[in-house]
RNA sequence: GCCACUGUAGCUCAGUCGGCAGAGCGGCUGAUUCGUAAUCAGCAGGUCGGGGGUUCAAGUCCCUCCAGUGGCUCCA
């Protein structure tokens, strides 16, 4: 806490000085007093820890702390100012629009309007509005108005009257002048206009309507910088991004495709399949050791399992239906229903537990078409899956392993991961006791990890509370993949039960989980995460040796063969074409190893290699090289 | 599913006012035999997303369906 000076007016700035204001200075006048050099980078101030604007002028004693763009609070005052610039220059191209709210978000601002579907010149239009603006000038003036005024100020706007109505009595009514533009805020803002230089608009869509049978709204979306030139370098970083797109790279590379006849199923081309393979092994491995079993079921059940399961009653609108001789049937879009038959296929004991059954199944979904995103969001997909039967006691040891599991996988590939826990949504299996235990244990969980999370009320599975894992796309999107979810419910509904040590019957508990969440989703993550440059153990090609001149084609098939022989993916190229060019084609190929071999190679056995990411080639012997490539495989490495 | 936008060669894209469908890259063929990010020449490749309409004439205008993109909603 900051201390309160004694004296009457006496300000406390944050390097401990402190200043008597002379009356009626601002706050703005007095930072700028306080810390001349910096003052040109102040946008708003913090007056006991609350923001205000630069004009508020402190009345009493108190502390006071500049903000700037790069303090969080001032990044969403300068978003929330752009929001305003974007309703001042919406209202005046489409003068009978309605402003609603226009809040900061995690990565730009957003401003909402009542008013007719949006096209692309209405976009340009605003946004030279918002430069005229800018190039004027315009002060952001803050009045404080008496409840009747500011009722009869936004007497046209029922969504302002609303928030009128809905802030408190005993609150002031504020408003904000801008170059002739009023709305209703609590503020704080920029001085002024000329703040939002760098304010750039991202686009406007639809969004629900707030309240049942209200027309839909339409969302402008933006981001602000207080400079041109911060604002040149984020679109650069975005144009950086775009050429990282997974779909993009997924064509380049062969790696996958679409057709409109497939919507959302996605086709493995051989590059992409490897990957997925490659993946596949990476998983298997971990299941072997830490005692895991494979099982396979089928792909469709009778409508009488997703009964049991509770998913015909929560998921019946996301599945694929189809009847076979006058029965209902459903195509898994999750592997649970199968996993649960088979624990249920005989009696069992608790040495049994906890029974660990792995399933990498295809699995249907029907995703809305207009969610559908590349590999990110598809309608057929396959799960690092698996269902763990344990006792209650069992719990929290088998997510601690699952923990850390995550952990160890996500060092491999370099991801940042952050987790969320998502706890009992409005419409949930069974009791809301064993919700809240559920609830508790995975929190402890996740507090003990000592890895920061998100709680996310009300977003868990309809059988139980869950743990997400989340990994962000190239653009910061984020995306969940892998998730441990803790399940009461189904093994009671399928009537799952063990024999304990105490002779009696008891129903397991199941944690339902994935690692790396779906193939498709994490390829198309781990394109975006790496660019195309896939680590060596993962790239579809991992080496190409090739030949100087036709007369060492014979080198460079053998070089090729002896890596094969060692489970290298080398392939030796051809000289159709200049080595300049083919040495080029290998490296827009993001090939981690592009060997050379010509007359001397050819001599002295060696090879010339040129290693993808670093300056230069260097020379080895073959079986130096074979030796150095079998070992960045073997240990995964993320470099070549 | 909702709103807006987009759809032309394998890829990236041009195509003016409605008047003969184009380029680069890639592919194929030939020449070149090349030392670490593009050798040269020639050739092939199109139901202009599908269907319907207006018109003497539609890639271009209108309607409709499909798919994709960005959001919304939803979700791995």
């Amino acid at each position: 806490m900051e201390e309160r000076s004694a004296a009457t007016g006496e300000v406390a700035l944050p390097d401990g000085r402190r200043l008597v204001p002379s009356p009626g200075e601002s706050a703005g006048a007095l930072l700028a007093r306080w810390d001349p050099a910096r003052a040109h980078a102040m946008l708003a101030a913090l007056w006991d820890g609350r923001p205000v604007d630069l004009a508020y002028v402190p009345g009493t004693a108190g502390a006071l702390a500049p903000l700037t763009f790069e303090d969080r609070a001032g990044w969403e005052i300068l978003q929330h100012s752009s929001a305003h610039l974007v309703a001042k220059g919406l209202v005046e191209v489409i003068p009978e629009a309605l402003p609603t709210h226009g809040p900061p978000t995690d990565d730009g601002f957003y401003y909402d309007f009542d008013v007719r579907p949006l096209t692309p010149p209405d976009l340009q239009a605003i946004g030279e509005a918002m430069v005229r603006s800018v190039r004027a000038k315009e002060p952001f003036v803050r009045r404080e108005l008496p409840r009747e005024d500011a009722r009869r100020l936004f007497a046209s706007n029922p969504y302002k009257l609303r928030y009128i109505a809905a802030s408190a009595e005993n609150e002031a009514i504020s408003v904000y002048d801008t170059g002739g533009f009023t709305d209703l805020c609590r503020g704080p803002h920029v001085p002024d206009t000329h703040w939002l230089e760098g304010v750039h608009l991202l686009g406007f869509s639809a969004v629900e309507p707030t309240e049942a049978g209200g027309r839909p709204l339409q969302r402008v979306r933006g981001v602000g910088f207080p400079t041109r030139e911060q604002l040149s370098k984020f679109l650069k970083l975005r144009e950086e991004a775009a050429a990282r797109d997974h779909r993009t790279i997924g064509q380049r590379q062969e790696l996958f495709f679409f057709t409109e006849q497939a919507p959302g199923f996605p086709f493995w081309l051989p590059n992409g399949m490897v990957i997925v393979r490659e993946l596949e092994r990476f998983v298997t491995e971990h299941l072997r050791k830490a005692g895991y079993a494979e099982i396979r079921t089928p792909l469709l059940f009778a409508r009488s399992i997703y009964e049991t399961s509770g998913h015909w009653e929560h998921y019946k609108e996301n599945m694929f239906l189809t009847r076979l001789e006058d029965q209902e049937f459903g195509w898994k879009p999750m592997n649970c229903p199968g996993a649960m038959l088979i624990f249920g296929s005989r009696p069992r004991s608790y040495r049994e537990l906890p029974l660990r059954l792995a399933e990498f199944a295809p699995l249907h979904r029907l995703e809305a078409s207009g969610t559908l995103h590349g590999l990110l969001r598809v309608r057929e997909l396959v799960q690092d899956d698996a269902h763990l039967f344990v006792t209650e006691e069992q719990i929290e040891p088998e997510i601690r392993v699952l923990l850390d599991w995550i952990r160890e996988a996500c060092a491999t590939f370099r991801l940042e991961y952050s987790f969320e826990l998502s706890t009992r949504p409005a419409s949930f299996l069974g009791e809301a006791g064993d919700w809240d235990r559920a609830e508790a244990i995975l929190a402890r969980l996740l507090d003990g990890s000592g890895v920061p999370y998100r709680r996310s009320a009300g977003e868990g599975a309809f059988y139980g509370p869950k743990i997400d894992i989340h990994l962000k796309d190239s653009l910061g999107r984020p995306w969940q993949t892998g998730t441990i979810q803790l399940d009461f419910q189904q093994p009671r509904r399928f009537r799952l039960q063990y024999q304990g040590a105490d002779g009696g019957l008891h129903t397991p508990a199941v944690v339902h989980r994935t690692i790396l969440g779906t193939w498709e989703r994490f390829v198309g993550i781990l394109t975006e995460h790496v660019g195309g440059r896939w680590p060596p153990w993962l790239a579809p090609s991992q080496v190409r040796v090739l030949p100087v001149t036709d007369g060492q084609a014979g080198t460079a098939a053998t070089v090729a063969a002896e890596l094969q022989a060692l489970g290298v993916r080398a392939t030796a190229g051809a000289s159709d074409a200049t080595l300049p060019k083919r040495v080029r084609d290998a490296e827009l190929e993001r090939v981690p190893y592009i060997v050379v071999v010509g007359e001397r190679e050819t001599q002295d056995g060696s090879v010339s290699v040129r290693v993808r990411g670093a300056k230069g080639s260097r020379s080895m012997s073959r079986a130096e090289f074979g030796a150095y490539v079998t070992e960045k495989l073997r240990r995964r490495e993320f470099d070549p």
